[in-house]
DNA sequence: AAAACGAATGGTAGCGCTATCATGACAGCG
DNA sequence: CGCTGTCATGATAGCGCTACCATTCGTTTT
């Protein structure tokens, strides 16, 4: 770009200005015969603007390639159709499938999705929250009932609707998850069905991961109803095959007694299946292994995993729904949503 | 807020604005009794202003709960902070893997992730690239090096860092990945040194996983080089556990005489690996299975599946790292990474 | 001592879009 | 014929922030 000639005794300086190279909507306007604010109804209520101004502003659009500036619209309007979704991890597939259902039903409205990974840090939580509220986003769906004090603060004073998603209970706005007290009852009811007594609840990192430490608390009350002992391992490496197997051999050594095993997840449970099986233990003869999520890979292992199948997918969908509809500005009707869960069993119990 | 009192013969209607009451940075200069640009200053360059401005700003915005509007900073800057992200699919963890190193190093920078996944639809590609060149991304980081044309010229035209990764080659700016052909030769080779002859590959959807075909290619190259047939069974179904089980009986039917199979990932090999032991086949002695991607399940099962790995979430920490090089305007000096990958011979082959 | 310089700060003018209000044209109605 | 109502369009004024340039003041250079 040539600037101008910087003439003299000019008492305006005519200060220098950057400028993107963009086409702006000034120019489709003006290359559609119309004014700006036509040319962005035609793109935004084409039912507020004439058919011929309509078509003349589209046949602009495509042939000087404009694209919108979402962000000069959305601090025209404080509207971004950006939705910020925050997770506490991105490896446990859990999650992912949350969020895949989120994106397939926001992503078809129109919305995007600004992606936080708190790495199950509450202070990191406070920390996207405040970078997410910049954005204007219109809405943010977060995993979890649980954050700080600050991060409570801020949200209660936001505008816009919030999401909890994953787990049930009193929530800031809206929430869509499962009772995991009960999912734990479920599958401690489950096991002293099948006559087992000498259970041992394992989990890893509960504290971070304290959904899986609401299953042992339901857990805990059940056999404790029956005036037994529910012993509860933990693990400090987050849930994996790897930390299944360990979990495994810790069982075995400190309480060579169990008759089963109710693992946290079925990651953690598939890796001591899995590992029972190269050391030739028989499952459940030798030692029951149960888990929680209901992953493909607990209906391909031999025997099958006997374990609580949450939906994930549909979780997602449906809280990427509830918010749209609260979106469009419709009543909503219950702001809490039970998706529920169901006892999978299969021949590890 | 009470509007003034409208004062009758005004010629200037004194327009009723909208407000968000939200904090602005001008409110926090005028508490720091600083002027808006200073505030601004502090904030964003805190070197350029002297230490009593930074702290009495800094602690105006603390009084105040200011939570800077990112939109009107980004418009004004035209930078955004925000990098754009394009994958396939979340369904298959690979693409997570990658999503993952990236989030990791460019949240530390203070980037955030606009996701967006194309369910392998390259004309979603363009309307997510659409999308994101409106929000001003200061990146965009795509799957892949295949693009509809709209898209190409799209992007060719724009002045900021495109990063393409998974595979490597000819890009249009930056590329981190792997050669996939090599991949798949290297494991050809391999089956051909354990003494395999009879070796089908099975793919899903290998339109789509464009990647798994060039995979193929590797692999067909090597053995016709040795004059061996490279047949290829192509299953409909996307990668699962499932798809392998249904992948291993279909070559069973199709080619009896089968002695290994090359899949094109480690879901499905783990799938029909899982499936063998079902049946009581003997893996390797009666048919030899082999994956690619090197997921920790493979490492779970027995036999341990032989497979290739590729370094997923490294490839998304090196992408993250080269564009953060590029945007804080350092020179880059290699335009292309190969990442490369490792064979992990196991028990299956 | 004059000139030159750098550091800290501020005034001004937008970034590209849309909310708000105003206008003009035309239809319906008593 | 004036009054009101609807429709399509436009002029204007910001949304909240930062780039650009100007100014001030204290320090260094010649």
């Amino acid at each position: 770009m040539s600037k101008d000639s910087p003439n003299a005794a000019s008492p305006s300086p005519a200060r220098q200005r950057r400028s993107s190279d963009q086409v702006t909507l000034s120019q489709v306007a003006q290359a559609a015969g119309v004014s700006p604010i036509t040319a962005s109804r035609a793109l935004n209520n084409p039912d507020k603007v004439s058919d011929s101004a309509r078509l003349s502003v589209l046949q602009a659009v495509e042939k000087l390639g404009y694209v919108p500036n979402l962000v000069a619209g959305s601090l025209a309007s404080s509207r971004s159709r950006l939705i910020a979704v925050i997770v506490p991890s991105l490896i446990n597939s859990v999650f992912v499938e949350v969020i895949k259902g989120l994106q397939e039903t926001l992503e078809a409205e129109g919305y995007q999705i600004l992606l936080g990974n708190t790495d199950y840090d509450l202070d990191r939580e406070y920390q996207l929250v405040r970078t997410f509220l910049g954005w204007s986003c219109s809405a943010l769906v977060t995993a979890g009932l649980r954050h700080n004090k600050a991060c409570h603060t801020l949200l209660a004073n936001w505008d816009h609707p919030i999401m909890e998603v994953m787990e049930l209970g009193k929530g800031m706005d809206l929430n869509v998850g499962l009772d995991h007290v009960a999912a734990g009852r479920c599958m401690a009811d489950h096991l002293l069905d099948k006559g087992y007594r000498h259970i041992v609840y394992v989990g890893a990192r509960l504290s971070q991961d304290y959904r899986a430490s609401m299953r042992y608390e339901g857990h805990k009350a059940v056999l404790k109803e029956k005036g037994i002992d529910a012993p509860l391992l933990e693990l400090d490496t987050l849930g994996s095959l790897q930390a299944g197997a360990e979990g495994l051999a810790q069982v075995l050594a400190q309480y060579p007694h169990t008759q089963a095993i109710h693992f946290a997840n079925d990651d953690l449970a598939a890796g001591a299946l899995l590992a029972a099986q190269r050391q030739g233990l028989n499952v459940p003869g030798d030692i029951a292994i149960a888990g929680f999520n209901g992953l493909p890979l607990g209906q391909h292992v031999t025997p099958q995993l006997t374990t609580i199948l949450s939906p994930r997918e549909e979780m997602g969908r449906l809280a990427a729904k509830e918010l749209i509809r609260r979106l469009s500005g419709k009543n909503v009707y219950r702001r809490q949503h039970d998706v529920g869960f169901t006892l999978q069993t299969g021949g590890s119990t």
